[in-house]
DNA sequence: AGGGTGATTAAGAATATTCTAAAGTAACTA
DNA sequence: TAGTTACTTTAGAATATTCTTAATCACCCT
């Protein structure tokens, strides 16, 4: 596989981590600040497990970091700009559904 | 299903376009012009019927448009924001390769 | 050491994605 | 109209993703 590729490759999986609903919850949810994994648990109503499976995949991915603090596990943000782009991606989709005609008003 | 989860469930959607390396670089090919699907199968190497799934995709997810000639069709960008998301990303993954001291030099 | 809490890991079933090969469609050309 | 070109669609096998349940790990406390 050539340099190029590779960097496709690489790209491609980073984009996966925004290609699961459950996945941007949690990086709206750690947009202002830090949370432990229970406290995700909470807010998006989803069982430690699965959410931990998630978490893992995006610290893989350099998505997110997490620290450790007495057995509590905080993940926040790898990176701001990661913001930026999801928040154009929103933007993109909110033009596309009002274009659309779609089912959203005032979203 | 609630509306904001409505809208998360669309924007996983978009963003699984970006999820894979062949269709990254349909977007990349398509930066600065249309292209013919004969065209893009030379340029990335890839076979017609399945780059035409991939095409395909991103037309229903609205990334990417079509027009007809002859028995030509040609596919553009839908929007060019699409290329801030993308350019971003890429940012944040050439600086993840340099921290991580990585593969990559002067990509 | 033993028990409790918070988090991770493993196993496995259900589902989704991706590719190849073959068949099908649409527009051009002789 | 028959053949050709450009593209799309279908079918199906290989692979990957996601979720649930249960087991395990790490840290704290007494």
């Amino acid at each position: 596989m050539d340099l190029q590729e590779q960097l496709y490759a690489y790209h491609a999986e980073m984009c996966q981590v925004f290609a699961h609903p459950k996945r941007l919850r949690i990086i709206n949810a750690l947009r202002e600040q830090e949370l432990s994994v229970s406290e995700l648990s909470q807010r998006l109503h989803t069982p430690m497990a699965n959410l931990s499976q998630h978490l893992s995949l995006m610290r893989q991915r350099h998505i997110l970091a997490s620290r450790k603090e007495g057995n509590a596990v905080f993940y926040r943000l790898a990176s701001p700009k990661l913001l930026l782009a999801f928040d154009t991606l929103r933007e993109i989709l909110l033009e596309q559904l009002r274009q659309d005609g779609a089912l959203v008003r005032g979203a």
